[in-house]
DNA sequence: CCTGGGTGTCAACAGTTGTTGGCCAACGCT
DNA sequence: AGCGTTGGCCAACAACTGTTGACACCCAGG
């Protein structure tokens, strides 16, 4: 008389927290967010619309849970100066590749204010310090690292959001070829 | 009994018209596509939302009517090869900076399918032709062309869509004296 | 047993959206 | 004059949005 259920999911509290982060990820990234509704990501998660708002409180809120993102930065000081270009493109490749929440903020950041904050205080906080760490005038720092995320926001906005068939065809090696002497003139280059 | 109205626009037809593609430009520019209501245009071109309807048909028709653009990029055949990357980021720079339509389309093209193909149409119809007359292999011109739009598109996304503080803080002369020769390098150094 | 908090659903709210049709006034023509 | 055409406004529609509250279920703790 132990076995009653062949197949009865007992409980579930953050697995369905997680569902809902998932499909939001998902429909963010896809659709930005305006068109990503609430309902349309609750029927994704296959649970009813008030759970988003129970658990997240708003659509800023799951938006904020959801996007939370950590670039796993190299350490700049484990980081060999004359290929920390190379190193910074192929792992931006990587990431973009496995991870759609970049697609979501990318895509959210160019329409909604919110979303441009969030890239706002990922560029300080994880990138700026990198190029600090690798660049020969702490000064110039920021200047440098904008011009880092410039060409690489600009690479996966062509590559993975507007999707410009050039852009997807070229192989990865191909890309970090042509980028990485880029991103290492704009790091290490003496200022024109 | 013949003045008895002191200003009365006599008639108006294509002023309307040009009204609201100026007003459906600024909205698309700062608010991108869903948040670009027919309302708030309409009232910011001083009319009733219906007119709007009337002369454009459709939210897309308006759409499709306020981000017609000409890059008017410079001919291949008068660009001194040697110089055209810088010829080229001066001429973005001077582009994005006095039009607002470029940013309505990036605002777009970010997160709405017809903005993005939009994009792709100006891509293959204005710069593409241009890099094809510029670099030394044809063949290898689809894959340049989008490195540089890469390059061109992420300095507008970071300096006049995300406004992220260090790149809105360069100079235009910083810009050109550092993107210049990436450009022109990815129009005319040999393969990697 | 009953009680209660966590998990989930249903139905509804108030507001906004794109879009439509009817109506009014002014003008150019014959 | 009478006429049609044109520019314009108003009110309304149906659909959809984020959000809320009331109600059903389930399993643990007393």
């Amino acid at each position: 008389m132990a076995d009653t259920k062949p197949s009865a999911p007992p409980r579930r509290s953050g697995t369905t927290r997680a569902a809902i982060l998932d499909a939001a990820r998902e429909r963010f990234a896809s659709d930005g967010y305006e068109r990503a509704t609430i309902r349309a990501i609750a029927k994704d998660a296959r649970i009813d619309p008030s759970m988003v708002m129970r658990y997240y409180g708003s659509k800023e809120g799951l938006f904020a849970a959801a996007v939370a993102v950590d670039l796993r930065l190299p350490d700049p000081a484990a980081l060999p100066r004359h290929e920390a270009g190379r190193v910074l493109v192929t792992h931006f490749l990587t990431l973009w590749e496995r991870n759609e929440v970049l697609t979501a903020l990318l895509r959210v950041g160019a329409t909604n204010q919110a979303g441009a904050e969030r890239l706002h205080g990922i560029f300080r906080e994880q990138l700026l310090p990198v190029v600090r760490g690798v660049c020969p005038d702490p000064e110039q720092a920021p200047a440098r690292a904008a011009l880092v995320a410039g060409q690489l926001l600009g690479l996966a906005l062509t590559r993975y959001v507007l999707r410009l068939p050039p852009a997807v065809a070229l192989a990865r090696e191909e890309v970090v070829a042509w980028l990485a002497p880029t991103v290492q003139r704009y790091l290490t280059a003496p200022a024109p």
